[in-house]
DNA sequence: GAGTATCGCGCT
DNA sequence: AAAGCGCGATACTC
């Protein structure tokens, strides 16, 4: 089956056609050859550890595009649908190998990484060569405009000379086929999509590139984001390994705990309920769920009942003819939870003292308001409220984690996890991870140690892990070249003690020996000055302070003392309080700042007309300069170490803002130190800073033991 | 049943 | 009225 389709639009003929024969590849691809060209993979999904291929889209010199159909749906005379492999993988390998092996043509696709990842798994093809992503070079040009290709077709319609076409979503389906099913369309609405994909991500290579250079962004581009490509496929790859038998007896450990703890919040809110209401029918409907147990129910003198952990747990049916409902209490819910915590309890809560309110005005169930809840409890504190604690943390672990791992884990690479660094996830220029998150594992308590004692090296391999320390803190010394930062870092000080001791109206000296000599309330302050490090860097009002402090140091103040330690905070670090003014002024007259690479964040809120939406948007640049600052070297250093890495036959497996989890082979382990020592702490955009980043790296067989 | 909004919580 | 994320569960809508 060959379909020729030509068209005029304006002066311009577009060309496109579906190749589903061998020999028709075989004929074009010398003319494809030496061309620049677009291409676009399409998938029976969108995830690249489980989804498959089903054609290639090509654009070359967005004149002439095709697709190359793989595998697809055909239709029988009796309408029934086949799935049909046109040109077999291994065809395909052999066809395309050449062309994605050009060193001397741009290849241009829009989010590039997730096409090289099909090539690389199913045809063995590593893409090299000059790749140009319109998915980053859109990001990097507008953090703030969508940038899906169909976003980016509407929006730069005139410049590309294309016009706008039908959605993925409204493209006709096969019954029995969603949406989101690529081989659910008919071959060719699904070619003409697939073709004008790849024509789109031509053309707009050719604006953006001008736009690159126009904006002066070429270097943050082309030096720092478009590398970063190689270096995070090469991440994403390899994945890292899990103790999959600690995982699931961390799983057992856990359902035992979220059991005991859920029977027991159960318990506590039936109570709750049938005291509150006298009435069944009283009782709202959110607390009934449909009854699935044995028909028909026990019966008493009170009506249908059943027995759940040994308790009378009441049934009832809204009309004779209905079906039976069980009254439940969940304690993942928090309307429901909101009713057992604070209907409930009765726990009087000095006047400074606030609770975080949800968008329904309601005082949210979070653990915040939960533990200041059991700081004033006094003596009879409410156990059930520490159950509740309980049943999150290990619900929590359990559902987001434990379960995660063990549906992923990938038994033929050392029960590894794959995820996927996305370079568009933020505005500031971090990178984020999804699928899983990466990002986020537990780090702190027991729930940490555990979670990070689960991701392991490879036999005979070790992981090495570097860290940043104070990165945040550094760059802000750097930009507002603060004296007391830079003093402190240059004299080796303590941050903590230093900030504690504003706090405290101490002398630096004072409180550090006072630390020293081991006395608790030395150690009570150090805390104190790192919460406010953390909180006041970019601003935290005195309210949310005062909050944050009660929360996270048990610290008891109000507002008005918030006040005063924001102010002898802004005292102390004079130098940075007066460049974030700098920087305020900068935004309000300008709407954007720059990282260290260049890159912009642009803030158009700085214009608005209601004072707390400018606040924001100032706090929001200041913010950007530094962790966007941050994201460009982590990532400046991640492009020297990787190949430097890969010489020992290691690599990188994870980035986390300021810390890098890398595996080399045992016997390497210590050369691994010195090159994250080197490349983290000398290498690329870190030499821009006014003083040394410190990065330290250490040896370990798991990701726990590493820190340690 | 699928999709969406909200809440809540893990990380830097 | 710190910033930046991703994801799971529930409640609700279509």
């Amino acid at each position: 089956m060959v379909l020729y389709l030509t068209f005029k639009k304006e002066a311009l003929i577009v060309s496109q056609e579906i190749i589903t024969d061998v020999n028709r590849v075989a004929d074009l691809m010398p003319t494809w050859m030496g061309k620049d060209f677009a291409f676009d993979l399409e998938t029976t999904g969108i995830s690249w550890v489980t989804d498959s291929i089903l054609g290639i889209a090509l654009s070359i010199e967005g004149e002439r595009q095709y697709y190359v159909v793989h595998r697809h749906n055909v239709e029988q005379s009796d309408d029934t649908l086949v799935d049909t492999t046109f040109i077999p993988k291994l065809t395909l390998r052999h066809l395309f190998l050449g062309l994605f092996s050009q060193s001397d043509v741009k290849m241009i696709a829009h989010n590039s990484k997730f096409d090289m990842h099909f090539l690389l798994r199913e045809l063995g093809i590593h893409v090299q060569g000059m790749l140009f992503d319109t998915l980053l070079a859109s990001k990097i040009i507008d953090e703030n405009k969508e940038n899906g290709l169909k976003d980016l077709v509407e929006l730069y319609a005139s410049k590309i000379d294309m016009d706008a076409y039908a959605k993925y979503q409204d493209l006709p389906t096969y019954k029995g086929y969603k949406k989101t099913e690529f081989i659910g369309t008919p071959l060719e609405p699904a070619a003409d999509y697939a073709m004008k994909d790849a024509e789109a991500t031509y053309k707009l290579e050719k604006f953006f590139a001008k736009q690159l250079a126009d904006k002066g962004l070429q270097e943050a581009y082309y030096d720092l984001w478009q590398p970063m490509i190689f270096v995070l496929f090469e991440m994403e790859t390899k994945g890292i390994a899990l103790n999959i038998k600690m995982v699931h007896d961390l799983m057992e450990k856990y359902q035992v705990i979220e059991q005991n703890a859920a029977l027991e919040v159960r318990k506590a809110g039936m109570e709750m309920l049938l005291t509150t209401y006298k009435r069944l029918e009283d009782i709202p409907h959110l607390y009934w769920s449909m009854y699935r147990g044995v028909m028909p129910p026990f019966e008493d003198e009170h009506g249908p009942y059943v027995m759940e952990d040994g308790f009378r747990v009441p049934l009832m049916r809204p009309t004779e003819r209905s079906a039976y409902r069980v009254l439940t209490f969940n304690p993942g819910s928090s309307a429901q939870l909101n009713d057992l915590v604070f209907k409930q309890t009765n726990i009087k809560l000095p006047p400074l003292v606030r609770l975080k309110t949800n968008k329904a005005g309601q005082y949210a169930v979070d653990k915040d308001n939960i533990e200041t809840l059991l700081y004033y409890a006094g003596e009879d504190r409410p156990r059930i409220l520490s159950e509740i604690l309980t049943w999150k943390k290990a619900s929590k672990f359990i559902s987001t984690y434990l379960k995660r791992f063990i549906k992923d884990a990938d038994p033929n690479n050392f029960y590894s996890i794959y995820t996927s660094f996305n370079q568009d996830g933020t505005n500031t220029g971090r990178l984020s991870s999804s699928g899983p998150n990466l990002q986020n594992i537990p780090s702190r308590g027991d729930v940490g140690q555990e979670a990070r004692q689960v991701f392991i090296a490879r036999p005979q391999h070790k992981l090495v892990v570097g860290d940043y320390s104070q990165m945040e803190l550094r760059v802000m010394a750097h930009y507002s070249k603060d004296e007391q930062l830079l003093a402190a870092f240059a004299e080796n000080k303590d941050l903590h003690i230093l900030t504690g001791s504003a706090f405290a109206q101490m002398e630096y000296e004072d409180l550090l020996a006072l630390y020293k000599s081991g006395d608790p309330r030395g150690k009570e302050l150090r805390q104190l000055g790192k919460t406010g490090n953390f909180a006041l860097m970019y601003g935290m009002g005195a309210r949310k302070f005062q909050r944050y402090l009660l929360v996270n140091n048990g610290y008891e103040i109000t507002v008005e003392e918030a006040q005063q330690w924001i102010d002898a905070f802004n005292a102390m670090y004079a130098g940075a309080t007066a460049w974030k003014e700098r920087v305020r002024t900068f935004i309000l007259k300008n709407g954007y700042v720059k990282t260290i690479s260049g890159r912009y964040r642009n803030l158009p809120d700085a214009f608005h007309r209601e004072r707390w939406i400018r606040d924001t948007a100032v706090r929001q640049g200041i913010n950007a300069v530094i962790q966007g600052s941050c994201g460009d070297i982590i990532c400046s250093a991640m492009i020297g170490l990787q190949p430097a890495l890969k010489a020992l036959g290691g690599s990188i497996l994870l980035q986390v803002h300021d810390e890098l989890v890398t595996e080399v082979p045992e016997e390497q382990a210590q050369v691994a130190v010195v090159l994250m020592d080197t490349f983290m702490n000398s290498y690329g955009l870190v030499n821009k800073l006014s003083l040394p980043l410190v990065a330290e790296a250490s040896v370990g067989d798991s990701w726990h033991d590493a820190k340690g």
